[in-house]
DNA sequence: ATGGCTGTATTATGGCACTGATGCACCCCA
DNA sequence: TGGGGTGCATCAGTGCCATAATACAGCCAT
């Protein structure tokens, strides 16, 4: 018997939302450091095998948020202290829009999250 | 500043996915013993401000894990041991899929699960 | 200045998931 | 034998996502 539906992961996660997490793990694990200039839409878009359009999708927040500054017709930037704000606020928005649900189900499974720190 | 963007949350869950776990969630916890019978397709949409279908849907999976037991006409079952063999596949399935992602996100977020067991 | 690189705006289109309204098939009980 | 309760199938509507084809605006090295 079967039995493979994941309680709450989404299967079908857009693509412009898993570049994002992707780009936003690179700046703050220091792949694209401060002040380096991030891959061009275009690019990334054919190293990814997505549309520019979809690229620029996920690059729109990062700009909005400050976390990246444009110079038109050159690139974009990473700027200072954008990997520690941006860990900070994923961090905050973790703790308290996923965790406490991760933790509940935990408990309900009955799995304690010490006793997985180790396993892989 | 704003910078609200859960990096792997899905904002907007299809309802029939929530209304799944919490069906799960309430077979687990006991809250739907065996051999009792769920709430109707109709009920369960009318309390929960959905539609019939979408519960329908919801509950469609269950019957094809072999979970609930149809009786056209008279209503949905919790088969025996259902309770267990759901805890047990959404904890496999757990480990395998989710906790993974999750770990390795709370290392680069510099969060230790066992320091968070107590926090809430 | 020209060619080639940047990001961006516009418009259109196809696909797909989610939701909704209606009606039908089935079963039990009075 | 009705009536009201089940689950379920069909059709249609809606909105988001992703793609595509262009075109434009800005910068820079040659």
């Amino acid at each position: 018997m079967a039995l493979m539906h994941p309680m709450s992961a989404h299967p079908n996660r857009p693509v412009y939302l898993k570049l994002r997490d992707q780009i936003a793990a690179a700046i703050i694990d220091g792949a694209y450091p401060e002040g380096a200039m991030l891959p061009s839409v275009r690019a990334l878009a054919a190293e990814q095998g997505a549309n520019p359009l979809t690229v620029a999708k996920a690059y729109q927040q990062f700009q909005n948020d400050g976390l990246v500054e444009v110079q038109r017709g050159v690139g974009m930037y990473v700027v200072r202290g954008a990997a520690e704000r941006l860990r900070a606020a994923e961090r905050e928005a973790f703790l308290r829009e996923e965790w406490p649900e991760i933790r509940s189900r935990m408990a309900r499974l009955g799995l304690d999250p010490a006793d997985l720190v180790i396993v892989s």
